[in-house]
RNA sequence: GGACGCGUAGCUCAGCUGGCCAGAGCGUUCGGUUUACAUCCGAAAGGUCCCAGGUUCGAACCCUGGCGCGUCCACCA
């Protein structure tokens, strides 16, 4: 054995372990109780970022862990196209070769992007073997595999025939660059400074940033309590320019302090004016296309973008304008190319969400889905009141195609399982269109526990569902968690998963936020290269809760490769010692109770406690915990005390055979943390350990009977 | 405006349902050269547990109020 631990051998572990199939469930015929987790998809498209490596870290501890318990373990590893996201990167890669994404046929396009998203999977996968995560790559899931979308088809079927979809114009986010609608959640709000003009509709002032979007008023709105305008109700004001009068109505929503305290209707233009628009029966008028041109306004105006038809509308109100004032107010913005997001009146697909969200609380109510953190369930459920429709429609051609086919005849929609239908089914014509809108990737990722387990084995889905526990950050607690628990307990009847475990974010050794423009990633893999895969796994659980945020720093990171070595050495020299007598036969400290000191049963007491208090860790799930509880037996009490004060004693025999135990057993614990390290020693002293197994991460976890 | 957190050693953080002199890692200082490891060993310094009240025999921990910081969400035209 080397004087230091080198980890260069990782990949030869890795490969030992695959070549014995100890990652596939399949090779444990037991009856065992199944432990499943399945894989937050990562981008298929993106390098791993260190999130990722927490979430692998995590999730293999706990897997590594079930699976020496003697569990059914299952893992199941996967990739996301990630809609949007990935469309954006590919048309950004396009452009810097002078092509945009209108020279090419839907299809094409469809085609060079899965290309292009092939090439980069295989880096992924790649990157996951080397953080040690034990996954049974035999059942990787695409989102885009057909078995997936086929799931993703008849549970969209399913929501249909239920009454859960409907088809509705609403306002949504709307960015005419992009030529897609965002969901609330991908609009970015910036502060902004603009100009608050103050407008005379004759019977009353109004004030707006837009007044650009005057033709489309169809009422002014007032407080109902404001006394000012009391008498005004149900009166008219007139819009300038074209003299159109309009009613003026009292609604809550409008705050009269702000402005003039009246709010001019835009009802095809503003979410707020649209929900009072509803509530007074308003028809709206669009005044902005989906290009962002002016329509439906005055000629000169007609076909001018939003920004130029400010300024000459502006110019045309001259008199108009009582008062001009500069506001800071915040502005919705594309999270893309960081433009202006025009909220407009558009046809959309939507899931109706109130039984989903019914469904899902009664489900945390009767604890069926746990989180292990309470704050999150506090936070699921603050989320859950306050969902509203969700919009599934996006205007973009990577990703699932939304089975719906509008009839050319008697314009019905027809909605499908995925087939296309060779007539429409309410009048029998037989050229109908489909939409080319495709679903919002949260609607198919929140299908993703059983669309994988449907779709792996035959009998997956009965095994391993519900999987035992969901992993992943809590920042997509909104976008995904409480989606998979909608449509799970919709689609199957049964919840997704039993636990949800969220960790923190991964920040710098300041606590700072990594992000590329500050310039402080850090980049796993080359972390990975320098001190090897159990250092920085151990660095992202060691010293914080999970459900916290933790601050790596290359410190910590070089301290756990220390910790590494501490373990080899303490191998070295236990190698090294019994080649040193090699009449001396390990014996188990049980078969020679007479001949232990108190030094000796006060370590395998140690152990003992040791053992027990890292698996109630692990099972409550408290990582952190468990790992300082490892570190000191290993480091303090085993090394530093036991080994260090034994080392020149008389009784070699009795010395070496309870300290070989106690190593052996404390690399056992170790192993789904560190498992590669561990590995390596196993297979360095395995002639002389406690058991025969050949390899350490098909071994069994100890147990009080063998201590 | 709403929700959820955080404030403990120089830094990053533990401290579970109130109870032994408040802990760890890193950093700092001092001392150790053979024989498992200098990626090591031994020792030391370093804390008004954000502030103020309250509950209690007893509070870093529970309650109330403040101050400071962070994240997410949102409907100010």
């Amino acid at each position: 054995m080397d004087k230091n631990y080198n980890h260069f051998s990782e990949k030869e572990i890795y490969a030992l372990w695959e070549k014995r199939c100890l990652f596939n469930p399949d090779s444990f015929p037991s009856k065992k109780k199944p432990f499943s987790i399945i894989m937050p998809p990562p981008n298929a498209n993106d390098p791993l970022h260190v999130g990722h490596a927490r979430f692998v870290t995590i999730s293999d501890i706990l897997i590594r862990y079930f699976r020496m318990k003697g569990y059914k373990t299952l893992w199941v590893p996967g990739a996301d196209h990630a809609g949007i996201e990935t469309q954006f990167v590919f048309e950004k890669k396009l452009r810097e070769k002078g092509e945009s994404r209108f020279d090419f046929t839907r299809e094409e396009l469809y085609q060079m992007i899965w290309n292009y998203v092939q090439e980069n999977k295989a880096l992924m996968i790649e990157q996951l073997k080397l953080l040690g995560s034990s996954c049974d790559w035999s059942r990787f899931k695409f989102t885009l595999d057909q078995d997936i979308i086929n799931v993703v088809y008849s549970t969209f079927k399913k929501l249909y025939d239920a009454g859960l979809v409907y088809r509705g114009k609403k306002i949504i986010n709307y960015c005419p660059r992009c030529g897609t609608s965002f969901s609330q959640l991908e609009v970015d709000y910036v502060e902004r400074e603009d100009f608050l003009y103050y407008l005379d509709y004759e019977t009353i002032h109004i004030a707006t940033t837009r007044p650009e979007t005057i033709f489309a008023d169809v009422a002014v709105a007032v407080n109902p309590n404001d006394k000012r305008y009391k008498n005004l109700i149900g009166q008219y004001a007139t819009i300038p320019i074209i003299k159109r009068k309009i009613p003026i109505i009292a609604d809550r929503l409008v705050d009269p302090k702000f402005g003039t305290g009246a709010l001019k209707i835009t009802p095809a233009h503003d979410p707020v004016d649209f929900e009072i628009g509803l509530r007074h029966n308003l028809t709206p008028i669009s005044v902005i296309d989906e290009n962002g041109k002016i329509i439906n306004s005055p000629e000169k105006y007609i076909g001018l973008n939003t920004t130029v038809a400010r300024e000459e509308i502006v110019k045309d109100l001259d008199h108009f304008i009582v008062k001009t004032e500069k506001i800071s107010h915040t502005v919705g913005t594309c999270y893309r190319d960081k433009g202006i997001i025009e909220p407009t009146l558009s046809d959309q697909w939507f899931i109706k969400v109130s039984p989903l969200v019914k469904l899902s609380l009664d489900a945390i109510k009767e604890k069926k889905v746990v989180f292990v953190h309470k704050r999150f369930e506090r936070m699921a459920k603050h989320w859950y009141k306050n969902l509203k429709d969700w919009n599934i429609s996006r205007q973009i051609v990577w990703g699932i195609r939304i089975p719906a086919f509008r009839c050319n005849s008697c314009t019905y929609w027809n909605i499908t399982s995925g087939e296309i239908p060779d007539k429409c089914q309410y009048c029998g014509h037989t050229k109908l269109t489909q939409d080319p809108d495709t679903f919002d990737t949260w609607f198919s990722s929140g299908m993703w526990p059983f669309a994988t387990l449907m779709t792996t084995r035959k009998d997956d889905f009965k095994t391993f569902y519900p999987t035992s526990v969901m992993v992943t950050a809590y920042d997509i607690l909104p976008f995904w968690v409480i989606r998979m628990i909608m449509l799970g307990i919709f689609a199957t009847g049964n919840i997704p998963f039993e636990k949800v475990l969220l960790y923190g974010l991964v920040r710098d050794k300041f606590g700072q936020k990594i992000s590329k423009s500050k310039g402080n990633v850090i980049n796993p893999i080359e972390m990975l290269e320098k001190y090897g895969a159990d250092s920085v796994r151990n660095s992202l659980v060691w010293g914080t809760l999970i459900e916290n945020d933790i601050s790596l720093s290359e410190d910590n990171i070089r301290g756990q490769r220390n910790f590494a070595n501490k373990i080899w050495n303490i191998a070295r020299f236990i190698k090294i010692s019994f080649s040193n007598y090699p009449g001396l036969v390990p014996k188990e400290p049980s078969k020679i109770r007479k001949r232990l000191n108190d030094e000796d049963r006060n370590i395998l007491k140690k152990l003992q406690l040791t053992v027990k208090s890292v698996s109630n860790n692990i099972e409550k799930c408290k990582l952190s915990q468990a790992i300082s509880c490892i570190y000191d037996f290993a480091w303090k009490d085993l090394a530093d005390k036991y080994l260090e004060g034994n080392k020149s004693r008389e009784d070699k025999d009795t010395f070496l055979c309870v300290l070989r135990f106690c190593f052996t057993n404390c690399i056992k614990i170790l192993h789904p943390f560190m498992p590669f390290i561990t590995e390596s020693v196993w297979q360095q002293i395995k002639e002389i350990s406690i058991d025969d197994s050949d390899t350490l991460a098909g071994s069994a976890w100890p147990t009080n009977r063998n201590l």
